[in-house]
DNA sequence: AATGAATGAGAGTTCATTCAT
DNA sequence: TATGAATGAACTCTCATTCAT
């Protein structure tokens, strides 16, 4: 409309680009924190892998502890934790277990879940109203939908009644097993044992779900 | 007349053999790493935690790593961490279970246990050699001990071959999951959980042990 | 009303250039490490005499030990020890050993020469690679330089051979003594005592070098 | 006197321990502080050499500081510091001179007098009251003496006059030189140039004190 | 007289945070 | 928005000195 071109795409662009830095920043400290914990990682880590110095953190900002808040908070997001597993991905019980391993241990060698985990595990303290939140919101809920899939799966006859279909917190603990495994002894040392224990934990799944034969 | 700042007394100089203050550090000191990191914990911490002042410390740990070291050497040892549990605690599978069941989750439940787990989840990076050994010579080493009593339970037709039999992971795993989330929310959050878990945890063992009826 | 404890003003901020704010304080630790010694000299002295907070000089030097060491490298240096004299500064004998005697005792009078030297003889055994280093490079050569120019003065028939000639250290071994009595009596209390000693260096010095006459 | 024997020897016994205990201390601080410097110097380093432990210093020295000021006192007494050379050790101005120089480079090869010396330059300021006094009771004497020798010799026709006869200070002046190169480079380091010096030392004296012939 | 565990006052160093540029 | 020098509090560690044994 007007003759000269106003020069508006910067303002936009600034958002954006601070809004990327925040996601670099929050990036970087989520691999920090998880590989030293959040005392011994300094300011200047975080700036180092974000690209930028130190002071330049607190533009985006206000403290080390917010940055930690912040982080935790999108690690514990359902979007950043849950994109979940469907029972009904399949007609027959193996393809339903081989889908749910497939899922569940591809999260185990996800480095970016291990360091959320671990971030949980090791400093999960400095944030108890986000940890209760999302016990309560996330962990407990998403517990309950596969609670109720399995009924449904049951009803359908694809499963049968057995301790996994009344406590889900069985269908995925041998995989935390091996999350836990990797966390103390690394990676390299338990790429082995890891598919011994996917195996066998199809195959507990299969033989606990089973049908049985009329 | 009297000064308002009262100069507390000189803090009765306690001296004690150096193999009794050495135990009573390492003592305070798995209390106070596994509470809050190695390096959120101050030497001051441990030693009033330990009953003596910081200096006192240094007559006998050169270093907070060497603290540390101890520590987790003693963590890792053998006699620390195994109290095996005897398959043949028992001579019908469901007293075998139940020893079993007992026997773990009084490990989960044991404030000591916990602080080793957790120090060795968030820490063990710091003596990499430590935890080396302790994989080789004490893990692998119960978990073959355990495998080798599958099997002659096995033979004894006390139980039936299943995925358990051949991961001897998978036996505690759950009980692992546990120990996890006492962890991330506290005792007092998961007493009820506990107790579910733990039920299903032993149904999921009979059900997947109990030899089949001819 | 007012509290009783005057929070004092937080001592303004002078943001400086790294390389003046790092000459500031080599010149601040020589002072200090000369006049107490490196062991009982606090990088707060350094720093309150340097102008900044003791944690500053950390973003300039990463130890005392470096602090020391560059301060040694650059007091070493040759162009810090040796403007040197220049034995034709003059035509007759007298004019030269006049030149020499004039130099010689504004060094031993110099604070930051007697700073230096004192350094070298108390601190030396902390930087060998240095004290070797100057010593053949600067130190010897400097000697070589003195001999070479004696003998000059000699075929010059300026001067006559004698064991002065010999040995260039004889020249100002004197002054070292007058340096060294400074160093352990302290400036007022020599005062008198080194006049009379340059005085008779400088006879000393003509009547070992006058040519005997035919 | 009396019928049974009276235990008596153990008294005089322990007086005795104490006082070679104290000398074998003052021994080692000598060493050690010479070496290390006063404040470098713990009171670990002269328990260790004395062959005691730390706390048993404080039977015989009430504070470091004590042990210092008693060293030097030892260090400063005319017994420890001046065996003195006569000058008229000999017929000749040749033997004399030998004489001379034979002594002066025994005490600047001396490790007790090197130390004492260095003691002297870089720690005097602990205690200004010793050197004071020491300066004035004991140097100052030592030089008139010499002065008072020169000038008899002078008088027997012996040395000629000569600014040395004026400043006896110039008499050593190239031994200390000598004793501060071993000080700032070592021993092995100066052994070659140790020799040439003394040498030219000697030629020097013999040049400047022998009588003019008529 | 001697030991060595214990104290407590600092020392050097680190680091979250601030601020001049 | 970004930099990095500067601050100051807090940390680990040291060491002269004390004291229970």
């Amino acid at each position: 409309m007007s003759s000269t071109v106003a020069p508006r795409p910067p303002a936009r662009r600034r958002r954006l680009a601070a809004e990327e830095r925040m996601r670099q920043i929050i990036e970087a400290a989520l691999i920090e924190f998880s590989e030293k914990g959040f005392t011994a990682t300094r300011m200047d880590d975080i700036a180092a892998r974000a690209g930028l110095s130190k002071g330049g953190l607190y533009a985006h900002f206000k403290s080390k502890d917010q940055i930690f808040e912040t982080l935790l908070f999108k690690v514990l997001s359902p979007s950043f934790n849950n994109r979940k597993w469907m029972l009904d991905d399949g007609d027959t019980l193996a393809e339903v277990v081989d889908a749910f391993i497939a899922h569940t241990y591809d999260r185990v060698t996800d480095p970016d879940f291990i360091a959320a985990l671990r971030l949980l595990i090791t400093e999960s303290h400095r944030a108890p109203h986000l940890v209760d939140y999302w016990r309560r919101e996330v962990l407990d809920t998403y517990l309950k939908e596969q609670q109720t899939m399995l009924e449904h799966c049951r009803a359908r006859g694809l499963v049968r009644h057995s301790p996994l279909t009344q406590q889900a917190e069985l269908l995925m603990a041998p995989a935390l097993y091996a999350a836990i495994t990797r966390m103390i002894f690394g990676e390299e040392a338990t790429q082995a044992s890891l598919k011994d224990l996917r195996r066998a934990h199809a195959q507990l799944l299969m033989e606990l779900l089973e049908p049985v034969e009329a």
